[in-house]
DNA sequence: TTGTAGGCGTTATCAG
DNA sequence: CTGATAACGCCTACAA
């Protein structure tokens, strides 16, 4: 019973004896056949149960009226907001979409961006820029506008729409600098394309201040517990520190509670500023400063440009950057 | 140029000289074409980035050798494990699988539901079992393979694999109940299915000891601000409280920093238990007692059975319950 | 208002 | 080893 064949519009047309272009018809448009067909075919879709099969569709006008994204993990909230940016954008036009992840691996991205290409996907948006050399010529023989989100490339594809995540870890660092930090850290896991970029930018602000720059890193996956455990490490490392900056929230809120656990008070012992803005370090005491990401509009202007082109327009701007700004956080001020 | 025609097996074929048919042979086995031919079309798609399109097999077959997942959340890490486990199985037996999201929203479900149906999905897993009739009859009339997955349904569509919510929750509140505790408290967030069960199990938990039950809840979404929140009304409603039980472990997170600000200590003054063993509780000090809910094996088990249905064999099982544990935590311990 | 013919890209099947 | 043909389900275009 589980492989019996799936209701076809010959189907309902063999079973009203009419002819499944009728039948089809009305399902576009209700108005265009006679009210007493009209009715007995809503009927018979109604008791069949009978699904629309997009498959033809795809294969004839080679277009399936849905969007790929590309996603780094699934239990991340920031990219739950940058698909419901998107989401909000491709609903309101008929567009539906499907969603991969990729585990943060480049391979797994070409994987799935050629499954994604096999469903005969509109458009792609993509969250990393670190793409194999096959990922690129599988999205330039497709011929089908993407966006790259979240950082900016330097050399895009095609749409770009993110921010500069050096700029925003040089901002970052430099709040806790101004506010007279000597010994700042930063704290990375997963060594992805932004982790990296935001160890640029915290660099660059501590040699600009004169200042000594030190990462603690591991490979494992940011949570709370891998916050922790760098901690302990860069404490080990450089034992007068005042000041970490980590790479996102999960490390800082790990961060604040290794302190609250090793009798370190911050901010007044330890500056701390992540990086998202999640609701996690909103409901520390006291409140997380945290490089705020607009991925929920990220989403909303890449679904955006990206259906335009899809309708055949010509957006003049491809290479967008939202910017960032900061929580109202206490996590960084009150030293000295 | 974005919408220049994909490639196609016709294109490879011409431009050798040779048929479809030929290319088509060699993608799914190239020993079965000869050294020559093979080489030559080896370089032919490598040149031009020729992309599989599996449109026309869903079309012929009306199969996908894809398996759709509906999760109710993106961002919550139950549903990203339960994906992980659902994929380790499906990639090594050669399916993909389909993601989409309803946001806890029956009738986001059914649109989800549509959608991947169209897609010709081999099977589908489902996470919540509140579906509308529609739901229902769509899964019936499209007559494949359904695993409604973490709750038990009392009616199950097909299979069903998961734990018993009320089971767990009894236990969870019992462990307060021997350890001493007289008032405790359900913090409950978003008012799902398996949200109501854990509540029944708390309040035949209490029942039975004597014990008078109380939810404190809130429609809004978990987060630990909410659980912050909940807990301060939970406090004005009932000042004696000694314990509560929380319906996830954002929520008890919130709870702990909220005592932890309110100089009330956990466990001493308050016992918590919370439900699902993220390692955010884990990161807390004491470490919180926490349900554990297998849903990594939720996944696998289930892509198991849905995948020997596709291929027509009838599992002696389709309900399995996975049963569940309590993390290692010390946040319900230490009383009187 | 309804029906007929053909095509989308691939693969199963049969023929050469 | 390779080619020809038909089929999958729907929609566009045209015809009645």
């Amino acid at each position: 019973m589980t492989s019996q064949r799936r209701v076809t519009l010959q189907d309902i047309a063999d079973q009203l004896g009419i002819t499944k272009m009728t039948v089809s018809r009305y399902l576009r448009d209700p108005q265009k056949v006679a009210e007493k067909t009209r009715v007995r075919i809503a009927q018979a879709i109604e008791s069949t149960g009978y699904i629309q099969n997009r498959v033809p569709a795809m294969l004839s006008k080679s277009s399936s009226k849905a969007i790929g994204i590309v996603v780094p993990s699934l239990s991340n909230q920031v990219f739950a907001e940058l698909v419901q940016g998107i989401e909000t954008i491709t609903r309101q036009q008929g567009f539906s979409t499907l969603i991969a992840h990729t585990g943060y691996d480049p391979l797994t991205e070409e994987e799935q961006v050629a499954v994604l290409l096999s469903y005969q996907v509109d458009a792609l948006i993509l969250t990393q820029t670190d793409h194999t050399l096959r990922t690129r010529k599988m999205l330039v023989a497709a011929g089908l506008p993407v966006a790259e989100t979240m950082e900016l490339p330097v050399e895009p594809i095609d749409i770009a729409v993110g921010l500069d995540h050096i700029a925003a870890a040089t901002a970052a660092t430099r709040r806790m600098i101004d506010a007279g930090r000597k010994s700042i850290v930063y704290l990375a896991a997963r060594l992805d394309t932004r982790t990296l970029l935001r160890q640029r930018g915290y660099e660059q602000a501590m040699k600009h201040a004169g200042l000594k720059p030190l990462t603690v890193s591991t490979s494992a996956h940011s949570s709370f517990t891998t916050g922790s455990s760098l901690m302990q490490q860069a404490f080990q490392q450089s034992p007068g520190l005042d000041g970490v900056f980590c790479t996102n929230d999960d490390l800082a809120v790990g961060v604040m509670l290794y302190c609250a656990d090793n009798g370190k008070t911050v901010p007044e012992d330890v500056a701390v500023v992540g990086y998202n803005g999640l609701d996690v370090g909103q409901a520390m005491r006291p409140k997380l400063t945290s490089v705020v990401t607009p991925r929920y509009r990220i989403g909303e202007v890449s679904a955006d440009l990206l259906i335009k082109r899809i309708q055949g327009e010509t957006p003049a701007t491809s290479y967008v950057d939202v910017g960032f700004s900061f929580t109202d956080g206490a996590t960084d001020r009150n030293h000295v």
